[in-house]
DNA sequence: TTTTGTCACTCGCTACGGGTGAGTGCCAGA
DNA sequence: TCTGGCACTCACCCGTAGCGAGTGACAAAA
């Protein structure tokens, strides 16, 4: 779409409408703008222009005799040409801090602290998924022998992360026969990314000497070990901000954000696919959105390093949001987020 | 509160009103009861039963010239002296040995699953705490170096949890350093639960030689490694089914529920306390509850084994629930949980 | 004494309808 | 090209009337 044809007076009313419509949540009329932005035009003249605007398909009428709502093209526009960098308060930059440092406790637990924060700031919901485990490098696999043929893997990742899985080996093994195969796991997997493990570890492992049930367990990508493998791991806060607004009085629209919420794996694949593109803040808007479930949302995203590995950080709230200072704030999270786990 | 000398007819007429108002969600008045239950008699001597019971704080009525609505003790009666045992079905009964068996990957999905099918099952919230860590079994740990100075400490428990925490230690540490520690750490405290080791680390470690740095983040109970230390985790399911009971129509309401389950800590206090009962089912209505955010709301939940452990496993939801149906429910859940979960 | 049928009364809920006000589109004049 | 004015539209508010479910009370029946 071709929006170059747009004068400088009708992006000052969009961003003014926009802006009025973001606070009150009520279709914004010609007279409201005139008064509460001093354009130095009369309500007659933005009339107009909202015509314009309309025929546009950038905002419209709820019914005849009202003002205007933004649309979600408005809503793109304004993203993408007209929004101004907005500054946030020290408050809310110790905030974020704040919360990165209480949660000392591995990456998990300052992810956990910062989407809480984030949604407090925003008033809206805030999300976060763990880097992700298949970009991520082994830097340590470990088998530890349990009770009655269990054997527990655990697997240290450079992004900081660890998992750990309890597998059922039908035979009993030696401890040294362990420690033998907990060395050999090192020595070829060790440095490598857990997906290009995943693809490749049937060769790597070809020709390795150990107990070969053992082996089978990690050479089978159907065995327990890949399948309950958590792959991704995802971090809500602030569902209750959601209930507040207006939005969702309507309970169907409402139920449907929630049930989201609860089916962790859609809402995964939808932020993976989301920060898929490096770098800068994501916005998604209404219907560009993916699942059906959201389409009355957006997303602000941006994503934070790890180690060598990505994760996401960001927030869900209707379309009707305050994208300056929510790209504003997600930028800042994920910088310092970055900053902290990076190191790690 | 002495009911004892309630007569057969108020016991009948205050089971018919409940069972009722369950489906209906609507004061109830004595035609109804006389229609849908064939009692033998009159609707005027319904009433005047029904003023009785009012009389006894069982029922209330919202407004004059309306039906009547159980109350909390009314509930409370009901539950303790009139709930029969009411069958589940095998589908439902299939449904949630199937979770189970689908859960294969360890405590933490089995439980995730089969809170998720009883929150389908029963069309209310399901909640569970994974086993507590403070009473589990420590049957191995394991400390494995990781890069620049740091470490993971690795526990696995005889419930078949398992917990890493990455610790910074100030120092570097040798291989075999860390290895002889482990052995240490190994000798001293497999075999004793989470909750005595904390207490008695220092005297159990004290003396004991090794990197003096590493030995302090164990002693120390300020250090990380016990404070990021997740004792009870807890998984929810089903949030969507609260939208639609009509007593959330409330905004505020639902709020302070979502918000709840939001700040887990809260809510994982709660069921803990709730269920520290041993054994069978325990139900907690409306305002028995000591969270204020679900004075409107009953829980009914049970303690399932794992290992030498007891997690919980339950449902919540608005006072006015089936809990007939939802007690077998949980009882069920909870014992095929312990049948596949004690052996682990 | 207990139960039942009846009747007057209460009160929440819904539908209806006029009044209000915010907002528009359009047109004529600056 | 912009502005002021004017007629028109339509959601929203609010008071009222009617409906109906349900009660309490009382007198008659069991």
């Amino acid at each position: 779409m071709a929006f170059d044809n747009l004068g400088e007076r009708e992006k000052q009313v969009l961003a003014c409408l926009i802006s009025h419509y973001v606070g009150s949540a009520d279709p914004v009329g010609s007279r409201a703008i005139a008064n509460k932005f001093k354009l130095g035009i009369s309500p007659a003249t933005i009339r107009n222009t909202m015509q314009d605007l309309e025929e546009m398909g950038l905002v419209l009428q709820p019914h005849t005799s009202a003002g205007r709502i933004p649309t979600d093209s408005g809503y793109r526009l304004f993203v993408d040409m007209l929004l101004g960098q907005v500054a946030i308060s020290d408050a809310e930059k110790n905030a974020i801090d704040a919360s990165i440092k209480a949660g000392t406790g591995g990456v998990e637990s300052v992810l956990e602290q910062t989407t809480r924060v984030l949604a407090d700031l925003s008033n809206q919901l805030g999300v976060s998924l763990t880097p992700k485990l298949d970009d991520s490098v082994l830097s340590r696999i470990e088998l530890i022998k349990m009770a009655d043929g269990k054997v527990l893997v655990v697997m240290a990742f450079s992004s900081g992360l660890a998992r750990t899985i309890l597998l059922e080996v039908e035979t009993q093994i030696g401890e040294t026969e362990m420690h033998v195969m907990s060395q050999v796991l090192n020595e070829k997997l060790a440095g490598l990314t857990l997906g290009h493990i995943r693809l490749t570890i049937s060769e790597r492992l070809a020709g390795t000497k150990g107990n070969p049930r053992l082996l089978r367990l990690f050479v089978d990508e159907q065995s327990e070990m890949w399948r309950n493998l958590e792959l991704e791991k995802m971090h809500v806060g602030g569902t209750d901000n959601l209930i507040n607004q207006p939005e969702f009085s309507d309970r169907e629209k409402l139920q449907e954000v929630i049930r989201l919420l609860d089916d962790r794996n859609d809402l995964i694949t939808l932020l993976r696919e989301t920060s898929s593109t490096e770098g800068g803040i994501i916005i998604t808007i209404g219907a560009e959105n993916k699942a059906l479930e959201i389409q009355s949302c957006s997303v602000v995203s941006a994503a934070y390093q790890a180690g060598q590995t990505t994760g996401t950080i960001g927030i869900i709230g209707p379309t009707r949001m305050p994208y300056g200072k929510l790209s504003t704030l997600v930028k800042y999270a994920a910088r310092q987020l970055s900053r902290v786990l990076k190191s790690k």
